[in-house]
DNA sequence: TTCTAATTAGAAATTAATTCTATTTAGTAC
DNA sequence: GTACTAAATAGAATTAATTTCTAATTAGAA
């Protein structure tokens, strides 16, 4: 994955604090939170500021590089997410893996809101949460 | 509508606030938050604390009788839903009304996690965005 | 190599929400 | 109606996450 590339394309300098967080973000295969994203980072860098990683994460959200995921805890995550296609996710509670859905009713939905509400879809947010194969088998206990 | 069973069948005591917290919001027919009702409920109480507020809007969404909004802002909201079935909204991002969609494709969902991911479905979050039949027709601008 | 706009560090500020303690009150028992 | 008790409240203080600000640094073009 050319990370530098995806970068420039969004019209991003490639420095090397943006990458690191691009590639943490990639390799994690799971949603990551600021704090978390900055304490990986620690190891890499030894001087890094936590605004550095809440800018970036905003602006590479801003690319459709990373999607910022909306929790109820109010805390900002986000997750890497190199499929283009308008999908949506499967987020296990337990471990935060986020796994690509095919579904979504978004033409439903459309036909409703038009039809029987006379209004307008703008956009909409769709979320599943619940626990994935490995943590089944485990009997994770969501955090 | 009776506020005062309502809120004694969640174990809570009716308070004169407590109340009007709940009144305000079945009143609104659209999402808003804690301090908007605050600034509301000090029209009707001259000592009133936005700590009284968080709390109450907090127990009355526990019991179900509210309904607390995932908001990319990551500010808390509310609105009131008499509805107990499952369903979803449509929240005008113009006014903020709130309205009850038909729309739920929690079996495909479920069908999808279980038998592709062999996952499990604890929840599911489902919110349309748009504009409403009314400011749809205004031309209104979003907020 | 030089230059310039973009990026960064680090401190400070902001904002929403929560916690804490003393006081008040709703609702039960009498 | 009065007394009682657990629940609820006010208001100040605090917490936690995120954002803003300014001066210094740096990527990438010329």
């Amino acid at each position: 994955m050319d990370t530098n590339r995806i970068v420039k394309e969004l019209g991003l300098k490639a420095t090397p604090k943006r990458i690191a967080i691009l590639e943490i973000l990639a390799e994690a295969f799971c949603y990551l939170g600021p704090e978390e994203i900055w304490r990986k980072l620690q190891t890499r860098f030894k001087r890094i500021g936590l605004p550095t990683v809440y800018r970036n994460l905003e602006e590479l959200s801003n690319g459709g590089v990373i999607i910022k995921i909306i929790h109820p805890n109010r805390k900002l995550y986000y997750y890497y997410c190199n499929n283009t296609s308008h999908h949506h996710h499967f987020v296990c509670i337990a471990c935060r893996r986020v796994q690509d859905l095919e579904f979504c009713g978004e033409e439903k939905i459309i036909r409703e809101v038009e039809d029987t509400l006379k209004g307008k879809v703008v956009s909409h947010l769709f979320q599943v949460y619940g626990l994935c194969s490995d943590c089944t088998l485990s009997h994770a206990v969501p955090t």
